[in-house]
DNA sequence: CGAGCTTGGTTGTCGTGACAACCAGATTGA
DNA sequence: TCAATCTGGTTGTCACGACAACCAAGCTCG
């Protein structure tokens, strides 16, 4: 066992434990409050977001993957999910035999429509609300600092 | 539907979206790491570090409970599967008829011991390398903010 | 062409977590 | 004292996600 370990100081522990602490009960909560007031989860969310980002409300499955970062298998289980509760519609693909297309239905839009104001005030309340605009960009270049050295690594 | 309503603006857009990825990405990155050099999950991992921070090596199930913020439920089920692979042991609690206590045994010290430098050094490498003191401050700062946001709240 | 590789997607299996129901031991208050 | 309540913990059930195995449709190259 390595007797060089440089361990955290003292503010990078505290960082440390507060992002995780931080992004844990704030996701939790997202999560509870998303589903008490529209019935939709964080995952469901981010599909529906995905699927209204694009013009005609359609995507094929592997583009959804491409985009949240997803598993296949995760995508194929979320939308089998969705589309049971009607949120989205699955299709074939004409152009390609084994392609899915997965599409937002209205109901659908209607959740979405109706999840997000309350969605957005709530991550404006808990997070932006509280910080000053040099604290967001800084938040921002941190978070894309460990996203760039996630890539580099090996 | 409120026409009121505050949506994000770009800055704080981009770093709500890089701090949900950034997060994402290396939580999944840290886990399977410590899985493949350690054997041992997160969850293992912050389990054995509560027990190896106090003196006698154990805690009753319900201080791990609330030291790690987690479901007793969680407790119960994440304690019966390290005992299982011998990693704590559970113990009847003398003064509660009710109580278990949860010790860390020696295969446990060994393994967090084992898997904690390289661990704490990958953390160093994909965050903090990365920063300079004053932003780690800022996240800090920001995290607490945002934690302190959550315990206002309703 | 057609065997072998690649790609898009689904499914089996396992581990994990939330929530609620439950059980047993402790506590308390009329 | 003893019923009502509270507390510590476990278990049932469901949703979710990773990983690997699998299936079928395209592609590619001799």
């Amino acid at each position: 066992m390595p007797l060089d370990v440089r361990w955290l100081d003292p503010d990078e522990q505290r960082a440390w434990r507060a992002w995780l602490d931080a992004h844990a009960h704030l996701s939790a909560r997202l999560n509870r409050e998303l589903q008490a007031t529209s019935g939709l989860s964080l995952s469901d969310y981010d599909v529906l977001v995905h699927l209204t980002d694009v013009p005609d409300g359609r995507l094929r499955a592997f583009e959804l993957a491409r985009g949240l970062e997803w598993e296949k298998s995760r995508v194929s289980r979320q939308v089998a999910r969705m589309a049971e509760r009607g949120l989205v519609e699955r299709a074939a693909s004409p152009e390609d035999g084994r392609g899915a297309y997965v599409a937002i239905t209205a109901a659908g839009r209607q959740a979405i429509e109706n999840a997000a104001p309350a969605h957005v005030e709530l991550v404006r309340q808990l997070v932006f609300d509280g910080l000053t605009t040099a604290q967001v960009r800084t938040l921002a270049t941190v978070a894309l600092s460990v996203l760039s050295r996630l890539d580099d690594a090996t």
